[in-house]
DNA sequence: GTCAACGGGATTGTCGACAAAATTGGGAAC
DNA sequence: GTTCCCAATTTTGTCGACAATCCCGTTGAC
């Protein structure tokens, strides 16, 4: 056994049967995946060592990441006690829907239409490459990609705040969405949207635009609702 | 010298010239105390080791607070370069200030009117404290007594998500608001109009909610916004 | 049989010390 | 006089080791 990773600066091969080092954020990309695919479930404890056994960390690196997915609220952190994936309750699923889609139509009617031709094409090139991901049904792809359009969208809205909230209630949301993100046919379905979005920026139909981002997360809140009625309490 | 405070267990006096040893969460109250009311100014640089000198508290604590500080959007760290006192342009002050506006009259809207008997007066409670506060020119109080009571009505609008989300938006405003906490007119002016939410609630006269919350901050924007011309960029 | 006190082991939290990075000030070259 | 570069200093970041806390199974009393 010998030099565990620092932070972010991934250095050379170790040892060790299972320690494949990585960087910080790799780490921090990977157990994110692994909570938003269901690989982590709702309540399942994360413990400092043995994350860092896995990636080849130090426990200090993990800590920090640790704090990093609290304030993402992807985990929970209860002094002494340890590391929790996030659970909803099916009231606090619709709670959190109810306000993604206030602020999400909100977002739509501020951003300016139709779009200035100088914004569409990044746009369009996020589009194709979450297309793309769908296609090679890479669900992690998918999944990045979705995340840089919809940030790419509402960033347009004039409102930093207003933008990094809707991105933040989305993160919250992830641990809600595997359900979506599994299936094929889902992923079609969001790539369709996607482009109709995109449709509707170009031609500045508004309301057709408002009521794609209303519509856009509902058949994920319904599939998480439809199947944990266990986390009622 | 001797035993610095561990985390949030306060231990006996140390010694030391400058070492008045304090709990974790007294530290972030204090600093947080410290930006709202501009003892530490937009873009003013955090120390670690100063910080930890001023509190009697190890560089490693300090750490921490600062990493909450960040999570509260009171403070910027970069990497290796140090925490820096958070500044928002005039036109980060627009948005954010419209923002909030957004999300408190929809809260307003929805809070289930009139509110019941058995609600109002835990609110009445924390009105009396701010007015207390008020009286006695306690800006500090003051400070922690507003932040209670819009908590407090917020509570009651039924989704957590957006009473936690206005909260917070609060919470990086407030770096813009200390001019208004200053002046003992304006606070007298906020507990007035506390007094006149509470008598919209409990008489149920929703548009008189509204407004009071939509007007409740536009001075505090306005003041910030004529004063600091210097931070336009 | 139930319950409370008590350890042993597992896990998280904190410390002092060291390493890495950035800033500053001074001096050499032009 | 100005610019560039380097070294010394300041400041932040990370490590290994230790301490505190919690969990859980065991024991013993009633």
């Amino acid at each position: 056994m010998a030099a565990p990773v620092r932070a972010e600066t991934s250095t050379a091969e170790t040892s060790a049967a299972e320690a494949p080092p990585a960087t910080a954020s790799a780490i921090l990309a990977a157990l994110e995946e692994d909570i938003v695919f269901g690989r982590l479930h709702p309540r399942e404890r994360l413990i400092e060592e043995e994350v860092a056994a896995r990636f080849g960390a130090t426990r200090h690196a993990v800590r920090q990441i640790f704090t990093e997915l609290e304030r993402m609220r992807l985990i929970e952190r209860i002094p002494h006690r340890g590391a929790l994936v996030k659970a909803y309750s099916p009231a606090e699923v619709q709670q959190l829907y109810d306000l993604r889609e206030m602020l999400e139509t909100q977002a739509a009617r501020l951003i300016p239409l139709p779009l200035s031709s100088a914004a569409l094409p990044p746009l369009h090139a996020l589009q194709q490459r979450h297309a793309a991901a769908v296609a090679a049904g890479d669900a992690r792809a998918v999944f990045r990609a979705d995340l840089a359009f919809h940030r790419a969208i509402y960033a347009h809205c004039g409102n930093v705040f207003l933008a990094e909230t809707i991105e933040e209630l989305g993160q919250r949301a992830q641990v809600i969405r595997y359900a979506t993100l599994r299936s094929q046919a889902s992923m079609e379905r969001a790539r369709d949207q996607h482009a109709a979005m995109l449709d509707a920026l170009r031609q500045g139909t508004r309301d057709v635009l408002v009521a794609l981002c209303a519509a856009h997360f509902r058949p994920a809140r319904e599939a998480y609702l439809g199947q944990h009625p266990d986390l009622l309490r």
